[in-house]
DNA sequence: GACAAATGATACTAATTTAGTATCATTTAA
DNA sequence: TTAAATGATACTAAATTAGTATCATTTGTC
């Protein structure tokens, strides 16, 4: 997971736990402490793939698009990290010669396919229970 | 995983197809399509951690070191990639400040522990195995 | 209307990691 | 003696990831 992914799903947490207000980057950038500028970045790509809207001018900000619910981690690294595999199978531009029938392949392929289960399941909504049954900040 | 990695795992299997013989790295390059020079590198890592055996001169090579099925994916990837997480948790230096009660990262360690898992029950031993039922090359 | 504070859009730089190449010395069987 | 192998190490290149900077536009408030 590329810190771009890790900071959008932090920053939308931070939107779905204030949902309805306009939360301004500055002020996620400095709560979640995720460089200004790269925020600003991610939060405009989390826009063209309409996890969360905006508002422009003195008051402006984000909000949560969705039912945090219905945002899994799993679509927030397909945005930042495009397909994700946990390997490229050994020639990242030309498929490897032997894939067809490289037992390896095969293997990984399989555990690929619990991994993106598993992150799935894990939603923002889910990860909003978890906070609110620590206690803690963040 | 790494190209280092896949490399290496098809290199030792291809050793351990044919145990007791020394294969040169120049065949294992030829059969497996992998760049020599970056080849010899891999082999020479795996003969510091004791993986394989080589011997040099005219028909020198290498061999396994030891029972494939002691051989697992998870030691290979140790190898070259040290050790492994699907994230570090967005800071890779300095260690992320929410780390201790992030509840991103409390979900993605548990998954981790279970792939981790899953590739430890990668042996080249069971690749063998797998190799044999296919019938097929490689 | 002017201003301040926000987003929209985009270009750029830097750091790190990964992949691959090259070179020279040493070993060893034929 | 020589050819073909490994040992050791240095170097280059490509790609990815991380982070910075700039300027335009929007919009609430004084």
């Amino acid at each position: 997971m590329t810190r771009s992914t890790g900071y959008a799903v932090r920053a939308i947490l931070e939107l779905a736990q204030k949902r309805g207000e306009f939360i301004s980057s500055r002020q996620i950038s400095k709560s979640q402490r995720i460089p200004y500028q790269f925020l600003r970045r991610i939060l405009q790509e989390l826009i063209g793939h309409e996890l969360v809207l905006s508002k422009g001018g003195r008051s402006g900000g984000f909000k949560v698009a969705r039912n945090p619910d219905l945002i899994t981690v799993v679509d927030v690294m397909n945005i930042f990290q495009g397909e994700i595999q946990l390997s490229d199978c050994m020639f990242r531009n030309k498929p490897c010669v032997h894939r067809s029938n490289c037992v390896l392949r095969k293997r990984i392929v399989k555990i690929d396919e619990k991994v993106k289960n598993e992150f799935k399941n894990i939603s923002i909504g889910g990860l909003l229970k978890d906070l609110k049954k620590q206690k803690g900040g963040l």
